[in-house]
DNA sequence: CGTATCGATATGTCTATACATAAAATCGTG
DNA sequence: CACGATTTTATGTATAGACATATCGATACG
């Protein structure tokens, strides 16, 4: 049973139209982490001139951001990166390297294996691939001010990433490298909570039976897969929060 | 640690405007049950006429709440409630009735306790009131197919909303009652996992130990609190699902 | 009867313009 | 210098109109 009925096979991407270059645009920069939080992005008119449009396309794409709480906007001041605060920006990051530092924290990584394979079965139905391929298999470890943070173990698709073959996972943590180095087009989050095994206890320095949340994280090109994470967050100590405005 | 600061306490809400009352009064109908999935909004021309603005405002309400995932626009098909997918919009929700039914469930509801009572500092502290007052608290449990589904444990600060006084919690699930009594300007949630004790094993029918979801949520109406509630939904055979695009 | 085409229609994007509003910056005065 | 009033500026909302595009439904054709 699930709280949510699923969609299916996540759809191509569409046609981006100028406003939706723009948002785009803007958003990658603040998703890498080019553009921090605080950083003030080009006024409309900036954006105007350089993207030859009318002003209301500008504000259509910050607009949007705002919505996703990415940015904020401020009369006469402009407008800024936001930290990540609500739940889904925290959630399209997906660089855990890039979470911690937006909280101010120092960021520690730790590769515990890496290993090159053929897909076998379980790899495939992870990875939902058709086709049997090759595979990276990644397991880490990532921390903030030298606690524990989360623990990632990540499946890469080696046939539709073949430049991943030449990272070296051991200095860049997979997430980030994936983001500066492969766009992705859908991607889809599944949160739930289960207990502790031996090996995530001792990764994550808690107790046996300890809850863990736990972010399921899928990612395609235009349908096809890319990779499969799963992270894992000590349960009590971490919380995801959102806001809402409504009446 | 929190995955995410703070931002401490919520602002007044603002001064609505043309498309943000459409934009309102069209997610009040969606959230409510009263427009369910699938129901075909009035056209662009129709809000158009019947608000006396232009297509553009109606049009920006329309898009506000098509990435909101609130409803799906289709050319020349018009637009429609979507059904709760997204993390977003269920997470918006917050009535598990109109949740379980838009799954095409059957649904259940089980008063356990409710009582009244003068806040102690436990529920002044919950409800992050300053001042001492009554408040309703409630223990139920809602069951989807006969299956428990989640158990619920609220504080309504009476002081706050005093109608709830006079509301049939037996019969009516509160969550319900303050969806459509109670206007709301403000709500924070947070997810997060423990594991269930006694009580908890004993109402989901799950063993003790096992993961559970955890969602808290706070209300206000123009930054007083109206009412905190926990919600604990069994944790491995429930997942929060949230879909992306990008690039 | 099945299918290809085409027109009607509702949404999708974009422009140019206007005025409102919040807040930073400046100025002027005591 | 302190402090209030004024100006400037970037965003916020709204308008009317234009053209693009997807798609439903009807019509014509094989």
């Amino acid at each position: 049973m699930s709280l949510v009925t699923d969609r299916g096979k996540p759809q191509s991407a569409d046609k981006p139209t100028l406003y939706k270059q723009i948002r785009i645009d803007i958003e990658r920069r603040i998703l890498t982490g080019e553009w921090p939080p605080g950083h003030r992005i080009p006024f409309e008119h900036e954006l105007m001139s350089s993207y030859g449009c009318s002003r209301m396309t500008v504000s259509k794409a910050l607009s949007e951001l705002t919505q996703a709480d990415l940015i904020e906007r401020r009369r006469k001041a402009g407008s800024f990166v936001r930290r990540p605060t609500f739940l889904s920006a925290v959630l399209k990051i997906a660089d855990i390297r890039a979470e911690i530092g937006a909280l101010g924290r120092s960021y520690g990584y730790e590769l515990i294996q890496c290993s090159r394979r053929a897909a076998n079965a379980a790899d495939r139905a992870r990875l939902g691939a058709r086709k049997t391929g090759k595979v990276i298999a990644i397991a880490c470890r990532h921390s903030a001010d030298d606690v524990p943070f989360a623990i990632e173990d990540r499946l890469i698709d080696l046939d539709a990433v073949p430049e991943a073959a030449t990272a070296d996972f051991a200095t860049e943590p997979p997430g980030t490298w994936l983001l500066h180095h492969v766009p992705w087009t859908e991607a889809e989050h599944s949160i739930s909570a289960i207990v502790a095994d031996e090996q995530a206890a001792a990764a994550l320095d808690i107790a046996i039976g300890a809850p863990c949340l736990v972010i399921d994280r899928h990612t395609w090109r235009s349908a096809r897969p890319l990779t499969a994470v799963r992270l894992l967050y000590p349960g009590e100590s971490h919380k995801l929060v959102a806001r809402f405005k409504g009446g």
